[in-house]
DNA sequence: ATCCTACATTAAATCGATTTACCACGTCAA
DNA sequence: TTGACGTGGTAAATCGATTTAATGTAGGAT
């Protein structure tokens, strides 16, 4: 491996010099012809400066833990694909791990982190998880984002607009003729679920339409769940004649059982789901989905990061652009007859 | 940060007996009660060794590159999880990064692994990369290991026992009844694809059944590509009465185009897809699946990455155990009626 | 002739752990 | 007494880049 005393050796200059020569550090004075003269060794010998060494000398590792609940979902696979751009921007690398860790092993994080090995910490905690898991980071002597779970407290975090992207959906439906809508959101045990269930009342509400309380289940992400959504809403009186699902996951179980019921889709009922990924058309039918700004949230979630003093006051931020987008397929249409459970 | 020496003041020993101490380097001989004192010292402060001084010191990062096409695909999940699995075993941590990378910013991967970051790459190059890709990685100065791709060849490679797995799929299918069994593969230009059909051939051969080219398709491993096989296999003359899909995201498409022609699962044909994952079963209907050792596959690529000494021939593995493993669900019943394109 | 800047660069300390070579001390045999 | 050996460590170099404080030189002003 080519070093910094090769390139200056061959440049006839000291390796700070070349050292301040390439990072472009401002107080140095050098003339252009110096200057020239080290940048072209440096490309010569295809320099390429040791990162352990300079991580070593400026205590930064330029490593960014992503640790989410589940790399399965479609939705983690975008934000990745948004951090890493920006990391990749920013010359960083982003390390993966699951949240899975946090629980069985917490002193992975502890470890990583003291070794130095760790600049800043993306973290998306599960739904599920208690609130405490989070506070367990908080003494913790790096930066951190949460990205969609509270906001607010003393930890920064970054959430979408879901309320917005609800009413995309809402708004969907209700220009397509339905009056009854029903919603499959998250849990009401967690942050997100209910910032999702005040999103689509409100939403519902400037319509001018009703909410009511046998359209709404309270359930969880999974495709299991989104079954389970499907079976208590058929269990009481009437159907809704629309169905904003509030993520993916669920709306594909939300539709195997809705099929396994022997009810069609969209005629019986249609469906919009918010987050638009790959499998969306290849369901049957294709899902009409809201797109959401995901790959934003990855890349704001890096900046934020790096962006954020040591001392300074965590942010809270919500990604609003691009604004949640209709993705229209098959699973909505105009309301026909109304199906009671 | 508490560094190696306040923990080898405190054990009143220097710090070079606490490193061998506590590296356990068997050429050292200390009194048990020096080492006692050297352990409980550490303990106390809560020491952890600065990763980038031992990085610089030893010229190894501890650091893998996991370097996939699509973070989306549930193949990779599962992997990934194995990967990271071993990787923790071992204190090494993951890094992500997309195959797209590879292309367009080829760069990226000389650089990490030029500044010391990276000590061994995971690869799975996209199906359709030119194999040339691979070519300009193997000089490389760190070692790789090539998932489900190529075998055999100047970089280790590790791949699934696929024509198992469909074995295992036309095993179920012909044991339920059918005669007539479809395949649905990869695109025969890649490697996989073609160990893929021959393994498909050969299980229909051992059962003493006939292929026929107007029941196999040849196209990719995508939701879209998966609708396009029904597309043609129905503009053919019969269509088979059960069809194995080498890959579970172009089953979805699969399913998405049969329901599209008004065709009824398994009623119509029967489904078997390789590789169990978790939308197996919020699909509809739920689909019948050959669970293969993904995970396996990740953690077996960290051991081979890291037991491979510098000069070591590659080596090329076939993940065997645990062996192919049948999940009945829904989408496969006895062969009913044949249905003309 | 002397002092003062401005300029262009360098020397050397530093980050923290690892590792090789060596040392001091005691004991035992010849 | 000497030398060989075992015991229980230590000193110091090293990995490679960064950064602070210092240094030599030329030119201009007094």
């Amino acid at each position: 491996m080519v070093k910094i005393s090769d390139v200056s050796a061959r440049a006839g200059v000291s390796p700070g010099a070349v050292s301040r020569v390439l990072s472009g550090d401002p107080t140095l004075r050098v003339s252009e012809e110096t200057r020239e003269r080290v940048l072209s060794a440096a490309r010569d010998l295809s320099y390429v400066p040791n990162h352990a060494a300079r991580a070593l000398r400026t205590s930064r590792s330029s490593n960014l833990a992503l640790i989410v609940p589940d790399v399965t979902s479609a939705v983690f696979a975008e934000l990745a694909r948004g951090a890493e751009e920006q990391a990749g921007m920013r010359d960083l690398t982003i390390v993966l791990a699951r949240a899975e860790q946090l629980d069985t092993d917490s002193s992975w994080l502890r470890r990583v982190v003291g070794e130095g090995r760790i600049d800043g910490v993306i973290l998306q905690v599960p739904d599920s998880a208690p609130e405490s898991s989070i506070e367990a980071l908080v003494d913790r002597d790096v930066p951190v984002v949460l990205i969609n779970s509270m906001s607010g407290g003393p930890v920064s975090s970054l959430v979408l607009d879901d309320a917005a992207g609800i009413r995309v959906a809402v708004d969907h439906l209700h220009s397509l003729g339905h009056h009854s809508i029903g919603f499959v959101g998250g849990s009401s045990r967690s942050a997100t679920g209910r910032r999702r269930l005040r999103g689509f009342i409100d939403a519902i509400d400037a319509l001018g339409m009703e909410t009511r309380d046998e359209w709404m289940t309270d359930v969880g992400y999974s495709g299991a769940e989104g079954r389970q959504a499907v079976t208590e809403l058929l269990s009481r009186s009437t159907l809704p004649t629309g169905l904003v699902v509030a993520n993916l996951n669920a709306a594909l179980g939300v539709l195997a059982e809705i099929h396994a019921r022997d009810l069609r889709v969209p005629g019986d009922i249609s469906i919009v789901a918010l987050h638009d990924v790959w499998y969306a058309d290849a369901t049957w039918p294709p899902m009409t989905t809201v797109k959401m700004p995901l790959r934003e949230l990855g890349s704001e979630a890096v900046s934020l990061l790096l962006d954020q003093k040591a001392d300074s006051p965590p942010e809270h931020r919500v990604i609003r652009a691009p604004a949640p987008e209709l993705v229209v397929r098959s699973s909505t249409s105009v309301p026909t007859k109304r199906v009671t459970g």
